[in-house]
DNA sequence: AATGAATGAGGGTTCATTCAT
DNA sequence: AATGAATGAACCCTCATTCAT
């Protein structure tokens, strides 16, 4: 008997069901991403509660908890997804330039450009603050070559951050950045480059560059 | 009802209570805001609470209401404060300067200093989300006549002001701008100056003006 | 002006309100203790929850977050609160007693007598697991005393509180307890004596003071 | 509806696979229970969660609920299985002995020993509060033969229970029963029997039964 | 049977704000 | 004015339980 028990032991196989668990789980936490972009987007100074994101996604409380443990959690999430979306449009777009200062403008062109069509993700910026990271480790690099390859004016990578993000990102947040379109992108660029100290006719040809084609604005999207 | 109160006080006579009273408001308010600024220096990204500033003032939370109604009043009241600070050690400073360049890259200058080398003020900045606000108007008007007068590479005030705020607030976030100094300060403003796109020599000549005395740093103050 | 400012700083005084306030929280704390003990006593061995003690007492739960941190706290005084009563029933009884054994004896009655007379008390000590520390301070100073007059069998001070302890909450989970009356408390103490190794004589002995008039057993009380 | 599923299975019939499942069954149960012992033996005061034996026992929550339908019923059966395993330990060393008293005392030698010599049972003893049922029907057997016989001093069943109970379960939670060995269970046991008024004399003859060869004491277990 | 994602009620805790003194 | 106890709405988080597969 000892060994008829020994022998019907619980057999542990991997259950049909984890399978299936596994795209779930997947589709569960891309929809609470999704959701709470504009969650994200629409608030202002004031951090949205755990309920905002649990309504906007139509889960339960629980199944928030389930995927992010905390909010500060979900917003990384969110960036990162963001994030891959718009180095999505930008590597195609610079894949073939071999000038860094080409690429820099390039990519700083299309994602400014992203910033103020996109209501979205322009939204997503103006809202969440330390916005940094969403497509910065790209631009750090490109950085980094033009100083080495010595194109830029200025010495020090952190300084030559700076110029580059601060403008960028300020002048995203004046009211102009709704209406100059891909004009003002070069004009905010060519700043950017300019307080890198790079000589004249190098901005001028790194800002030659065509952009892809314009999606159009989803407007829906916010 | 109410125009009869308003009515009701027409002699404008100061009792002597009242003017006692009236001093007695001044400091209890000075007190709560003076303390006040620490305590927003101090916390990250986490807001402060009621009870962190009763505490810090030392009195009771029915008197904080007393003064201020929110504490988001009582936040603007700590930056104007210290934005009156700041005006004050960079308006003598540039009383005598005819040149908008050279007043708007001394003011820079001087206020990087302050940032650095003042930790209270310094972390005030970090702690405390959007503070561009704090000695700006003043650059605004200095940007604004030195456009007028043709020195400016950028046609638009916007993109002016998101060079000038952009690369300043970015700069002073950098671990770099705790040990460079005065020096960094030239550094960080020639690279507004360039982005601005003025002229090389005015850049120079903008950058020569001896900064007054060095107060000492006040390490004990955070 | 500078000079008036200084004089007119706040003067910071002891306000009137703070002495009434102490009085305020000492009412208030008591009368949350009051009504937290027979939410203990009524609760089985579910833990009661804020609410209860809340309702119980009729304030808010902030209020209650005032006085304890945790219910644990809440537990702990009023276990003190409670302990306090029964040694204040027990300590004039057996003041003048110069043996050991007999104090000992006759704190167990008067314990026994409590437990089984007060339905509160003793339904708080059957709800209450870990009830040991109730006015057991007390009856290790005796025990001690009574085995280093070499008057115990037992040799190890753990082993006679087992016995004293064990036997008598033991004792009083049991349903005779609720019908035996002082009589049975004789006969649990009795046992304990016995098992301790106290000589028969020497129990008898200490089994024979009166107790102290009985109160009437308040059935209002639960 | 009920009734036809019911009447369906008239034949008794034992299907293959109903066998397979049986065993299985039992397997599972067997597992699931096995895995909880150290989970109650670990936690605390603090009641383990279902998660806590769903991990333990590397089931899913849905096969656990197919067994236990409330964790107090897993508590009962996990109480119930280390109970046999007492049981199995004693019964054998107690079956030739005619003296109720010598039952008793030896009985309660072993299960002091298992307590304190097995980890994981005494653990499970100290965190599980009111465990006093373990083997305790048994014991109430030969205490209530022995009362008959006029063999303790003690008339009432109850207290008997109490002192047999009380004293046993309090030693075991001091801190000595750590150290003791066989030789406290000794000391223990015999306070037990004084506690029950038991003659000096049958006493010691009820304590001079050798106890079975001890066990290493399994330490990995906990 | 077994699986595990989803649920949501239950309970905990904080904190801006009021108000009697 | 100043005081600080009291308030309760707003959030947070856990976990027993269900159920589609």
């Amino acid at each position: 008997m000892r060994a008829a028990v020994t022998r019907a032991k619980p057999r542990r196989v991997v259950h049909h069901r984890t399978a299936i668990g596994q795209l779930q789980r997947e589709a569960t936490r891309a929809l609470i991403i999704k959701s709470a972009i504009p969650v994200f987007a629409e608030h202002g100074p004031d951090i949205p509660v755990v309920d905002d994101f649990v309504k906007a996604a139509g889960v339960s409380r629980g199944t928030f908890y389930n995927y992010f443990p905390t909010t500060r959690d979900l917003l990384e999430a969110a960036m990162s997804t963001l994030s891959d979306e718009v180095i999505a449009a930008i590597v195609p777009a610079v894949a073939d330039m071999s000038d860094p200062l080409m690429r820099l403008a390039t990519a700083a062109r299309i994602y400014y450009r992203k910033a103020t069509m996109d209501p979205l993700f322009g939204a997503f910026l103006e809202s969440v603050s330390g916005v940094g990271t969403l497509a910065v480790e790209r631009a750090r690099g490109d950085l980094q070559e033009a100083m080495d390859a010595g194109l830029l004016g200025v010495k020090d990578i952190e300084l030559a951050q700076a110029v580059a993000f601060g403008v960028m990102v300020f002048a995203l947040k004046a009211p102009a950045a709704r209406s100059g379109g891909d004009a003002r992108g070069v004009e905010v660029v060519r700043a950017i480059l300019r307080g890198l100290g790079v000589a004249k006719p190098r901005i001028e040809r790194a800002l030659s560059a065509p952009l892809p084609l314009e999606e159009t604005p989803d407007v829906e999207k916010l």
